[in-house]
DNA sequence: CCGTGTTCCTAGCAGTGCTAGAAAGGCGGA
DNA sequence: TCCGCCTTTCTAGCACTGCTAGGAACACGG
């Protein structure tokens, strides 16, 4: 039983350096890098064991950063709005939200253009609903403001990423994007 | 004279039929499905004479079919704002954008996915600026408002193609983005 | 018609994701 | 303590990717 156990603990161990890994590689030197050799080489074990791990092979790892990027994201969004609501409540989103995408790439990189979860569907995973609901708190509870402003902000963070919009006007623009997406002024 | 003349246009229609045809075979099954050798399959050549079309391979192939692409959602915006003004013209900007977003998912893709284009930077080609000026003009000339607002836009774009808002509700979506972006309101 | 110079293709490299089959390892029972 | 089994792990290889060196074939100008 007991040697059963370690074996379980792990493999779970296992499975989360390999996540770990995979994000660590794409934040370092970008996606290209993470190669299911280099992986197997970090976490000092040959490929096939990937595959003992996630099965759907490489798209199923990055699938697996990006959930657990947006497991980070929910929080980081939800502490940030705290209780604050109207303007405040905005302001503290848009940073947050910006903020979070600015300062890891390569996971948001995963969540947004590389990983194909099942989102406005019935299987959606919980946590990408949590995020989307601190989105909408923030907002006032308006459902189509939150998905408007949602786009905004994914927008501004990969426009940004990209840079296609200049950095130097970067405080400007989330005053303004504040502005627009302030409950009291929205409807 | 003569023969000269006519390499130089069967080397430029050729380099078209290259562009076109990634184009093409992306818009059918994709990116990942744009392979140099399909490629040279499709153009009936080898593979090298890609290479002697793009030197930089198949990125600048992308590229091309990137920058066709912006040149496209610059002429369409334009002529689909016309002379409006106000919330009109924000309307016609809106539908514009995202009907082409969603007409040439593969391009648009290109365009904000694939293709590292220089943008808000001294080099930025002309075709990549006259989309915005589209926007910016749209929304009253406010530099930061057309940021916001074609942030938006890309925003809404991307998440409907991803599946991650819901389709049924777009015509309500739209609509709301106009309330937001009507440079009467906005400021 | 023939040498010349360009155009083009064949063949191959290193790297990718992924997997079949063999080897090694630790386990429970005697 | 030893043995046989079964799981775990690795080696080796597949088909594919982007890209390129080298030689063959072609069309051209004289």
């Amino acid at each position: 039983m007991t040697t059963q156990e370690r074996r379980a603990r792990e493999r779970a161990d296992r499975h989360g350096r390999i996540i770990a890994t995979a994000r660590e590689l794409a934040e370092e030197q970008g996606w290209d890098a993470v190669t299911t050799r280099r992986l197997a080489d970090r976490i000092e074990y040959s490929q096939p064991v990937l595959y003992g791990h996630f099965p759907g092979g490489k798209d199923e790892i990055v699938a697996a950063v990006a959930l657990e990027g947006f497991d980070e994201l929910a929080r980081t969004l939800t502490t940030a709005v705290g209780g604050r609501s109207g303007r405040d409540g905005v302001a503290a989103l848009t940073d947050a939200y910006l903020d979070f995408a600015a300062s890891r790439p390569a996971v948001y990189t995963a969540m947004f253009d590389l990983a194909a979860l099942p989102f406005a569907a019935d299987e959606t995973p919980a946590v990408l609903r949590a995020g989307f609901e601190a989105v909408r708190a923030a907002l006032g509870g308006d459902d189509e403001l939150a998905e408007v402003g949602w786009a905004t902000l994914h927008g501004l963070a990969t426009l940004r990423r990209a840079g296609r919009v200049p950095a130097a006007t970067e405080t400007h623009r989330r005053e303004r994007v504040v502005d627009l997406l302030d409950p009291a002024r929205a409807r």
